[in-house]
DNA sequence: TAGATTGTTAATCGATTAACAATC
DNA sequence: TAGATTGTTAATCGATTAACAATC
């Protein structure tokens, strides 16, 4: 099925990336949401040198069972050996070509706010091969700065920005009052992805367009009903 | 059933908070994740001065079924009166002490970087109910500074001040190689919570704590994939 | 009362787990 | 070959939706 002595990390296979897996319309949410996952603790597992893993040391590592971690690579058409496991580099490499790591997406952060300056200097998009380009805000202030490699461009110039740079993602970080403006001048520009801070839901139906939401909020308070619970 | 007459919103209902609410355990992870989402539509209703809701009309404001409203609502006894539906104060309240809003617990951010310090500035706590108190870190160029209003405090002061100040959640910043000793420590010091933006999952089994996992990487990458599909 | 809408039970759907035949 | 472990089907479990009787 595949050669396990191939060195399954170089260069080509990575810069490649693509989007050529087998038939992943119709995955569902369940799987996807467990996919980066996995790919976090392959990562490790080559950090660590390790060649193969089974399914069963894999499920007692990640706490899950291992009837999931196969039925879940299934859905992408297998990427084991039976008697033998999974070749950790092979299946490191399958992940990130579903996920689209090493497909260099560009991305832009809209507000340079605390948050948006946070993102901005984070270690994060690097390791998911995540490119940001610039950030943009309606603060004099802040335009013309400069938040680690990314400068500050004024809110004015993001239609002018886009025709002229290729931008996949927007990450907003600004305040919910404007967010539905914002996400929709990006539709219009063409932005494919927003990763939403806002914490305002958006509704973007005429738009062709992905939306991840970030609700902190939600998730401390979800801390909260549990310590409620104590 | 109760008074729709009474002003729900009144001091002493707020204050309390308390945990009372009729047999709340075993509730499923699915309801629990859904209830700060009812939260934040409840409080804009509340901005909008709506006094009653029905299940259909909040089901096509939020995209749910009226039934999963019913259904979700129910785990916890029933807020709503047949015939007339859900009064929103009435309801925002009940919600608010389900998830221990207006408990009013305290908070340290242990990671003064980037993401720590943004936190720290974030109205989102003061939203909750959740009061940050101070934060920590091991640089030294740090430790004294002021975050908002928040003193840096060296992480050597960390046991001595968990001993003098009461802390229910520690915010988790620091890098996810020093993540697993810090949340022992904070464990062995008595905290309760903690919010964990590592991306390094935390193994805390001897200890009676409750783990809320932020791992904004894994986010972007979900945000990849679909990307990678169109 | 009649109309509306909940609370709640029953039916459906999807996701997880168990089991095992295929096969490396 | 025998042993190990996958891929895959079938069984179970849980969550969502539909339906409707209870009741305001």
């Amino acid at each position: 099925m595949h050669d396990f002595d191939q060195t399954y990390l170089d260069s080509a296979s990575l810069e490649n990336g693509g989007s050529a897996a087998t038939g992943r319309e119709g995955v569902s949410p369940a799987v996807i949401k467990r996919l980066p996952r996995y790919y976090r603790y392959l990562r490790e597992l080559i950090r660590q040198d390790k060649l193969r893993i089974s399914s069963r040391e894999l499920s007692q590592m990640m706490n899950v069972t291992a009837s999931q971690i196969r039925q879940d690579f299934n859905c992408f058409g297998g990427f084991g050996q039976q008697g033998y496991g999974y070749n950790v580099k092979y299946l490191y490499v399958k992940i990130s070509e579903i996920l689209g790591v090493n497909r260099h997406f560009r991305a832009i952060i809209v507000g340079a706010g605390n948050l948006g300056r946070a993102l901005g200097r984070n270690p994060m998009f690097a390791k998911r091969g995540v490119v940001p380009t610039a950030m943009f805000d309606v603060n004099p202030d802040l335009i013309g700065q400069t938040v680690g490699d990314l400068p500050v461009l004024s809110i004015d110039e993001l239609e002018a920005y886009l025709a002229e740079h290729h931008t996949d993602i927007a990450v907003l970080t600004l305040p919910k009052e404007v967010a539905a403006e914002a996400a929709l001048r990006l539709a219009r520009a063409g932005v494919k992805g927003l990763w939403n801070f806002t914490g305002r839901e958006l509704m973007l139906d005429e738009f062709d367009v992905c939306i991840e939401n970030v609700h902190l909020g939600d998730s401390l308070m979800t801390l909260c009903y549990e310590l409620n619970l104590m």
